[in-house]
Order: structure tokens, then C-alpha cells, then sequence
RNA sequence: GGGGCCGUAGCUCAGCGGUAGAGCAAGGGACUUUUAAUCCUUUGGUCCAGGGUUCGAAUCCCUGCGGCCCCA
């Protein structure tokens, strides 16, 4: 029977002995065997590290042809693929792959009539992880999955390393985000994730853009920490001969160019903050700030809802969602409730009053000792109103004097034209009617609260923006949103760091 | 900062005082309709690191490193 000159097994010939003599760990074997087999290809004349490979369809594209086809058909069009081998069954003379590429997963079936002498020896040289390309007939197989019947094999690159296990994949949180490549191939609903996020992203930018909104690239190295209070990381110009630190958050620039007479302008882009690590916090992150002309924080809500519904659309995220265990209704418009209400309704405090709130706090365990009333009364908020927020709610007129960079109610100083949008207790956006005032801002700059740290400020004189507020500064809304945190909510996750591609690590110990 | 859980083969995990196990992967063999293919067979380990307790430690204790989670 076994009477061609190719061997009926498509496996290599050569021994594995010595391959294997020196090895001390299954490591070395594994792949001193996909070694060997890239040895044995190049033997046969295969560029182990493939070419260009042309006018391949996705997979998602031929799945849709299949559908359209008789079931018992196994001759349909001609067709090409390439993609990974994430699984490889050999049934002797037969040999199934399932490929994989961006778009999904499709069955080939490798014959040794059916591919010939010249290719079949490259079936044995295949292994789990391999990139290949296939030309064939597009049909279904005995048992009606969508195949192809190759009749060509392109070997295109080889896999040196062993791939996760075919069934759980990597499950170790630590080398899915070290080794993101293999969590995108493997793991159940990753690609999808990412994929979803820069559509988010997208949507984003589109609606800005329709509104006529200029996106721009601000420094991200500053000499002064402005516009958030947040540590930053700190570094060194060199030629300069000075200090430098990354930005933590975009604003301030873009104010200046509000002055410029961009109007409306934003950008999308990463900030740095030298805080905690945790299922919501990165040192680096994306964030959104969007500043318009004439406009006020009212303006900014409608923004804000528009942004959001579009994203949820582009990520396909149903208007009754559910995330971290929870149901929440994206249907704009989003309920408005004034910050003082809130905290009555949730504590029984009376806002108004310094010693009402001071107790309610102290009840809670805050420390009120020595520290400014509006500080109190936000650490008050934070600890008992925002985690009661579920439904996307904005959060309006804020206590001003944790609000430095915002403009006052006209008739009333004490409170700022400030909105926070809470979704599922998880703060999404914040956004001003921004002071343009520059003798306020100026003052504001000077004081630091009582009871704060300088990390805790916002406070943090900036000359130079004080001098463009003085030449002008339209009256404007201003808005910012955490992009990661939009992402996680839309996708489902429950950890920034799963739709955060390469979360920080410390470096792998060697 | 405080607390809890975890770290064993390339991957996924079991073992929790008597000296290392399974599945997948890998090597050899059978199979032209499999699909987490199946069947036979073989190989593979500083049990995170260091110290301690013990006749004996992957297992108990301490310290450190790394990870995850909860709280502040």
C-alpha cells in the first residue's frame, strides 16, 4: 500500500533524539520539536517565515457565502484564507485545521490526495499556533461544518512557542495582560473588546467632528501639574536644565486655545498620574476633554448624552445594560439632580448648614477636624451618595470651593456650574461652565483649601494661563471623560485593566 | 495603608506532613469527514525564593517577591 515516495504519515523524518538529549525542561523539548520542523521546511524549500499573501477573504465573509449553500455541496467557489491554527486533528491521510483570523473561525480540511505530494509534506511540519494560508473549495463536511476543501497550503509563518492550553487558554490574569497577543487570540470575547473600544473611540470623534469641533495635540509635557488634582510624574529636561512633568489632564491648554479662538476644540489623549493601582485606576489613561465657545455646562449635558448613546451604538451595547451586576438604562436623556438634594436624600444632612454636615460626617468616620466645610461636605458625598447612583445621573451645582476652575452661579457664589456624571456608582464624566474670570482664577490659584494635600489641589498657580485668561477667554462649556471608564461600562468589564491593552506591569522577573 | 485568597510540567488544574499527579500540548504508532477528534504508547517538575519547625515539608510557620480581590 505504502508504495509513493511520500510518506503516508505527514510527520517529519528526522529523529528527535538528539533534539531532546539535552533538554531539562519540557520547554527546551517543545521547542526543540517546532525546531525541527521548521528545519524540516526549509529542507523542503519553504520559506518558514512566509511572503505576501493576496486577496484572502475573512472568515466572517465566508461563513456568510456558506450559509447561502447546499449543505451536501463540498465543491462550492474557490476561495482563500489565511489565518492561525488554533486547533489541528489528523486523521491519518486527513487533516482538519481550524484557522482563525481577526473576523472569526473556519474549518479546513487537508487531504493527502486532495493537496498532492508536493504540498503534503508540509501538513507534517504544522503545528498548533502557525500561521497558514489555503486555497480551496468552499462547502460543508459530512457532519455540516462550514469548510475548506483545500487544494493548495501556503505555509506562512512558523510559531516557536508553545500555545496556551486549546481549550481554557491563558487564565493567569498576569500573562494574559504580559502576553495580550496570546489573550487576543485565546481568550473568549478579547478581540471583541478591544475591537469595541476603538469603535468607541470612534464614535467619539464622530460626533465631535459633526459638531464642528477642532481635535488637537496638546503637550504631554508640562512644567506645571494643572487642571486635575492628581501626583504627576515627575522627569527631567536635560537640555533644558529643568524639571518637567507629565500632564494629568488636558485642560488648561485647551483653554488657551479657546482664547486662540479655536471655539470649539478637544482632545482625545493619554494623562499620567502617579497614584494607586486598581480595578479602576492606571497610571496612564485616556481621557476626553471638549471645550465650546459660548457655550455653558448645560450645553455640555447634551454633549455628554450624545457621546455617550453614539458610543454605546458603535460598541453595540443594548440601552438596557447591565454591568458589575447591575441594570442601567442609557436612554438619554440622563436624570439631573442638584448635588445639595442628593446629599439631604441620602444622608438627612442639611446641606446648607457647615455643623449638620459636619456631624453627618463625623457619624461616618470622616475626619473634620481643621478642614475646609466644602471639603467635608465632598468626602460626605463621595462616601454615601455616589455609590446610590446607578442610572446614569448628572450631578449638578457643586460646592464652588473645591471647584477652582469653575465659574460661580451669577447670584450665588458658594455654588459652582459644575455636573458629574455617576453611572453604577463610577464617576464618567465632569464638566464646568469654565471661569474665564482671570483676577478669580488668579485667587483661586492662591488658595489651598484647609485640609488638603498639595496632591489632593487643584490649586496650582500657573502664570502663564492666568495671562491668557486676561487677554480674553470666551465664556464657555467645558467637559472631560474617562474614556477607559466608558469602555468598561459599554463592554461589561469590571477591571480597567481588561480593556486597557497593556496595562502597567512591573517588568517580569528573570 | 489594613485584611483575605493565590503561586505545582509549556498551558489548565489536583495533591495540603510520608518524598510528584491528571488533562491538554509535545515525541512514536493507527485512522480520508474530524471539530476540545479518538485509540495505544513515551517523555516532561529548582512544587515562586529564602529561612524555620519536623525523623521527614509542595503541604505547617516566618520573611520576601509576584498576582488577584475587598476595605480605607
Amino acid at each position: 500500500m505504502a508504495s509513493s515516495d511520500t510518506p503516508d504519515r505527514p510527520a517529519p523524518t528526522s529523529s528527535p533524539d538528539q533534539a531532546s538529549s539535552d533538554s531539562r525542561s519540557t520547554a527546551s523539548t517543545l521547542e526543540a520539536a517546532r525546531r525541527e520542523k521548521l528545519a524540516k521546511l526549509e529542507e523542503l524549500g519553504i520559506d518558514p517565515w512566509g511572503q505576501r499573501f493576496d486577496d484572502v477573504q475573512s472568515m466572517a465573509e465566508l461563513r456568510a457565502q456558506a450559509a447561502g449553500m447546499d449543505p451536501a455541496d463540498q465543491e462550492g467557489p474557490t476561495v482563500r484564507v489565511a489565518g492561525r491554527i488554533l486547533l489541528l486533528r489528523n486523521a491519518g491521510r486527513l487533516v482538519f485545521l481550524t484557522l482563525a483570523d481577526r473576523s472569526g473561525r473556519i474549518q479546513v480540511m487537508l487531504g493527502k490526495k486532495q493537496v498532492g505530494p508536493e504540498v503534503w509534506p508540509i501538513v507534517g511540519c504544522l503545528d498548533l499556533g502557525d500561521i497558514v494560508g489555503v486555497e480551496g473549495r468552499l462547502g460543508h463536511s459530512n457532519s455540516g461544518e462550514i469548510t475548506v476543501f483545500a487544494s493548495s497550503l501556503t505555509f506562512l509563518t512558523k510559531s516557536i512557542e508553545t500555545p496556551p492550553d486549546k481549550y481554557h487558554g491563558l487564565v493567569d490574569a498576569d500573562l494574559r495582560q504580559r502576553m495580550r497577543y496570546l489573550d487576543l487570540i485565546h481568550g473568549e470575547g478579547v478581540l471583541e473588546r478591544f475591537v469595541a473600544r476603538t469603535r468607541i473611540v470612534d464614535a467619539v470623534r464622530r460626533v465631535l467632528n459633526e459638531r464642528r469641533y477642532l481635535e488637537i495635540e496638546g503637550p504631554t509635557l508640562h512644567t506645571i501639574a494643572g487642571g486635575a488634582a492628581a501626583r504627576p510624574f515627575a522627569t527631567h529636561h536635560n537640555a533644558l536644565d529643568m524639571p518637567i512633568v507629565m500632564r494629568i489632564a488636558l485642560e488648561l491648554h485647551l483653554k488657551r486655545l479657546l482664547v486662540g479662538g479655536m471655539e470649539r476644540v478637544y482632545e482625545l489623549g493619554r494623562v499620567y498620574r502617579n497614584e494607586g493601582i486598581s480595578p479602576r485606576h492606571n497610571p496612564e489613561f485616556t481621557m476626553l476633554e471638549a471645550y465650546e465657545a459660548y457655550g455653558n455646562y448645560e450645553t455640555m449635558m447634551d454633549l455628554t448624552e450624545a457621546i455617550i448613546v453614539a458610543a454605546a451604538q458603535a460598541a453595540g451595547t443594548p440601552e438596557q445594560h447591565e454591568w458589575m451586576g447591575k441594570k442601567v438604562s442609557l436612554t438619554a436623556p440622563f436624570r439631573r439632580a442638584r448635588y445639595d438634594e442628593l446629599l439631604a436624600e441620602v444622608t438627612g444632612c442639611d446641606p446648607t448648614d457647615v455643623a449638620s454636615v459636619a456631624a453627618a460626617a463625623s457619624a461616618r468616620g470622616i475626619d473634620t477636624a481643621g478642614r475646609h466645610p466644602d471639603v467635608i461636605k465632598s468626602e460626605l458625598f463621595e462616601a454615601t451618595v455616589e455609590e446610590t447612583l446607578i442610572n446614569p445621573t448628572f450631578v449638578i451645582d457643586y460646592p464652588a470651593a473645591v471647584c477652582p476652575l469653575t465659574k460661580r452661579k451669577r447670584n450665588q457664589p458658594e455654588i459652582a456650574e459644575r455636573f458629574e456624571l455617576y453611572v453604577c456608582g463610577m464617576e464618567l464624566a465632569n464638566a464646568y461652565t469654565e471661569l474665564n474670570d482671570p483676577d478669580l482664577q488668579e485667587e483661586l490659584f492662591r488658595t489651598q483649601l484647609a485640609g488638603l494635600d498639595d496632591d489632593e489641589s487643584m490649586a496650582r498657580m500657573d502664570n502663564d494661563f492666568i495671562k491668557a485668561l486676561r487677554h480674553g477667554m470666551p465664556p464657555a462649556g467645558g467637559l472631560g471623560i474617562g474614556i477607559d471608564r466608558l469602555v468598561m461600562l459599554l463592554t461589561g468589564a469590571s477591571s480597567i485593566r481588561d480593556i486597557i491593552l497593556f496595562p502597567i506591569h512591573r517588568p517580569q522577573a528573570e
